[in-house]
DNA sequence: CGATTATCAATGCAATTGCATTTATGTAGA
DNA sequence: TCTACATAAATGCAATTGCATTGATAATCG
């Protein structure tokens, strides 16, 4: 019986903390996008995904995998890429109930331009606030916190 | 010139797993709550700023600053918390503007049965995978990614 | 004092999210 | 093959969020 129903704490601290600079970080990115003209960053996660799979493109249901959002969400999301041109469905061949994505020119310039903010948000918000070890640290620590407990 | 348009392979790794790890541990806190029958952790956190405050009370700007609720939302998350009747809104002798918060007992109550339930997720997801020590490196270097850099 | 500006909180409206269900297709077993 | 079940994705509807604005009171300044 490891069960333990009240936390450390220094786990309530750790949690809180982790709460609280995540939604910061969250916002501070977000509103640079605004700034800039930009779409959120949840277009950026998919068009990352969508980039990094390449010309063979990525059914719906990986992109759920892979990113955490839910399928209606995910639903959603595309449909508004698609209608912007970022993205465009493509029937799959041997499965009629699907579609794969892939990404257009247009959505990848898109998404370059979102890292040109994003990215310098990354380097200011966290680059430029702890050392390499220090961000390692970090990586190590949370990595242990993943659920399930493997494979990133 | 200290600008850093990219970010290094470390930041972009620890910034990745903290979007990640922060998005599932928000997402199985509330699942967890859900199961339960419980409303969502924005309410606890504001009735636990509230029951911090004691019969004193908080007036809504100070609820914003606390929590990183926008203003709208916070005004509307009291109109749902008033309307369950877990907060109760006091008008403020010398400020016609505004009000005064206070939790109610069965505000109290709520967030006692809430706190059952995230307690045991924070233990779970968190204080039963780290270490203290582990648990105290995270919050130090959590903390110095906070904006404005001072002030928890 | 009176006009201007600032602060506190609420709200109309559009966009997004969450939930449950639906539509369509694929798979497996009798 | 036909039926039952599983999976992929979309969608109707209610709830929430975001944005901009408004209403109301306070504070400041000429």
């Amino acid at each position: 019986m490891t069960e333990k129903a009240t936390p450390s704490p220094e786990a309530i601290k750790a949690w809180a903390r982790l709460m609280r600079v995540s939604r910061q970080l969250v916002e501070r990115a977000e509103d640079a996008l605004k700034e800039g003209g930009l779409p959120p960053l949840a277009w950026y996660d998919v068009l990352h995904e969508l980039a990094e799979a390449g010309e063979g493109g990525l059914r719906p249901f990986q992109l759920i995998e892979r990113t955490l959002f839910a399928q209606y969400n995910i639903s959603r999301l595309l449909a508004r890429l698609e209608a912007d041109g970022l993205v465009e469905k493509l029937p799959v061949a041997d499965d009629g109930r699907g579609q794969t994505i892939r990404v257009t020119a247009k959505g990848r310039e898109t998404r370059r331009r979102m890292w040109a903010v994003y990215g310098r948000s990354i380097a200011e918000l966290v680059g430029a606030r702890l050392s390499p070890d220090e961000l390692n640290m970090v990586s190590a620590l949370l990595g242990r916190l993943r659920h399930p407990p493997a494979g990133d």
